[in-house]
DNA sequence: CGATCTGACTAGAGCGCTCTAGTACAGAAG
DNA sequence: CTTCTGTACTAGAGCGCTCTAGTCAGATCG
């Protein structure tokens, strides 16, 4: 004859668990439990009442119990770097990826205080049962172990362990993709501002080199380095600036991007009227209705999507064809890239 | 006599167990927890033994079966939208705050696809003791039925409900700041773009209006609208280019005053010295050295720390005597503020 | 009419920990 | 020799679920 009043229930009072629901509705722990997992196993009637019941007690179950009973836990765990945009954009599209295929996702940041190491041991200790790393640098020695663990999918830069799976673009392509815009547009000495040693940095360079050497412009290919942040960018422009500005510039990303636009705009340098910029990632920036960034897109949606859709073979042993998936990517052009004023000499 | 080669495990055998490294060093599963917590109650002998038998066997805690064994979870959740930086931030610092007081974080992302009610029902279903909500829009409803269950701390804006502790800066006092720098340098004709809906913009307008009756600015004073991205920013520059300059423009926040410089660098409107821009939040952008934007500083750190700090209170019952906490922000002078150029005509 | 089947439901054993209430056994005090 | 104190350790009961192996009606069938 207890009085349970849940509306007044002080915070002391613990939630209710199956058992509350189970005794309210006078059946077992274990229909409640199918009920609420949406298995077959109870009849219309019965899962109709006991759904109301839970409601009415205010049910929730308990996902720490569950995570733990359960054989799988159907965790998908996410290092990334909070501070970037790139990952941000990611993270989001692996939500959305991964709860239509009734996995959930937990996240781990990885700060100036929080080393990779202790963002992966967080979700280890969640028993998660695949971990996307995006574009972090973790050691290969490290790769290694936790690839025997579990299945490990690095996004957005290639991987040189055997036993990791890697979704990323290809960034020679996307570089190539970059040169071929700007060298039809007519431009010649088209400069690159790497990424150093950020992730994906060197394929790209190489990717850039390649495709000046293809159109025959390697004696004006440039390589100015570098970084992955706006102040990278903004410090090759004032360089750039100094030195004589190239036709256009291929930045590393679009953050890079950002900063070197800035620099030019307030030096009184017009783009695209005297230099043109691409940058590369098409992340939220390269949309921004005052920059309209022309920009080789890595279709960060797609890439989350392949992403999950990676972990979820290897955890249902699916096969699967090859280690690294390579998404071709695509210029967006936008308002940075034109013509140069000069260019009324056709042909080289 | 089973030899366990456990450097070449599969993934196939679970991880080892407290019962595994108990079984190798002969003791009881209660003793390695007692060790592996690091709570007293074993010999410094037996713990550098199992310590050395669970670092061999690779043990790791169950983060699941702890969360659900211990009598307190010691787990702070915190919702965020993971494209906004300062959320990021304030995040990091949470972190940073969290771990020497012996508590975890959980984060929930707030994405497109992932409404701020799911977000919080993942929190409460890891059964975390505290909420952290991070300038994020929640119903006043909800966040009543949420405060009834645990300790709600919202930061960076304020909030109705008695129920919420909020941890913030005064933004009234940061605009007053602001204002009064431009008055001082010489400034009378100045602007406030607002952050239209979003969270702490109406104090932060009242500021504005209030800082600018003080000094008898009222018939020169003006709003314009609003929002807290870039883009919104470079339509009031687009405006304002238009209609005509003020003396000074102080933006909503960081983000805003970078899409406002970015227009006016196009347009060939020198900052600082046709007119004067001031920021707000002191976000990583602020500082980035081709911006140098003059901003009112909200201590972000400061803020995530206090946040924890209120948050654990509440959880460890310490007296708490204001519910807001309201941290007096300053003003950060860098490059995007001078005095006006005609200004020789001194006095009002 | 007993054998078989099917759908709805239950009992109870875990999952890997924590934590309370103990036991065992030193050494010190009476 | 007993009693006491403290340290080192253990037994075992949970935490709130899931899941296997049932039970038990009632329908189906030869």
């Amino acid at each position: 004859m207890g009085k349970e009043a849940n509306g007044s229930a002080e915070r002391v009072c613990r939630p209710p668990t199956l058992e509350d629901v189970a005794a309210r509705a006078g059946v077992s722990r274990a229909l409640v439990s199918i009920v609420m997992r949406e298995v077959p196993g109870a009849s219309d009637t019965t899962r109709r009442r006991v759904l109301a019941i839970a409601e009415e007690l205010n049910y929730r179950p308990d996902g720490r119990a569950r995570l733990l009973a359960g054989r799988r836990t159907r965790l998908l765990g996410v290092t990334l770097a909070l501070n970037n945009p790139f990952h941000a954009d990611v993270a989001e599209g692996i939500y959305a990826a991964a709860e239509p295929l009734g996995y959930q996702v937990v996240l781990s940041a990885i700060t100036r205080t929080r080393t990779p190491g202790q963002a992966l041991e967080t979700l280890l200790s969640y028993r998660c049962e695949a971990a996307v790393l995006v574009g972090s640098l973790v050691s290969r020695k490290r790769l290694g172990a936790l690839a025997e663990r579990m299945p490990v999918v690095v996004v957005g830069q290639p991987s040189p362990h055997p036993a990791v799976d890697v979704v990323r673009a290809a960034d020679a392509d996307g570089m190539r993709l970059a040169v071929e815009h700007l060298v039809q547009l007519g431009h010649r000495r088209i400069a690159h501002t790497d990424g150093g040693r950020a992730p994906a940095s060197a394929d790209r360079r190489k990717g850039y080199r390649a495709a000046m050497k293809r159109h025959g412009l390697t004696d004006v290919s440039s390589v100015i380095g570098g970084g992955e942040r706006e102040e990278d960018g903004a410090a090759v422009a004032r360089i750039l600036t100094e030195d004589g500005l190239p036709d256009a510039v291929i930045t590393y990303n679009d953050r890079s991007a950002v900063g070197l636009l800035d620099v030019f705009a307030r030096s009184g340098i017009a783009v695209p009227g005297q230099v043109s910029v691409v940058g590369y990632d098409d992340s939220q920036v390269a949309r921004l209705p005052y920059l309209r960034l022309t920009t080789v897109s890595q279709d960060i949606t797609m890439l989350a999507r392949l992403t999950v859709q990676r972990a979820v073979a290897r955890l249902e042993n699916e096969p699967v064809a090859h280690r690294e998936v390579v998404l071709a990517p695509h210029l967006v052009v936008r308002g940075t890239t034109a013509r140069p004023a000069t260019a009324r000499e056709s042909g080289s």
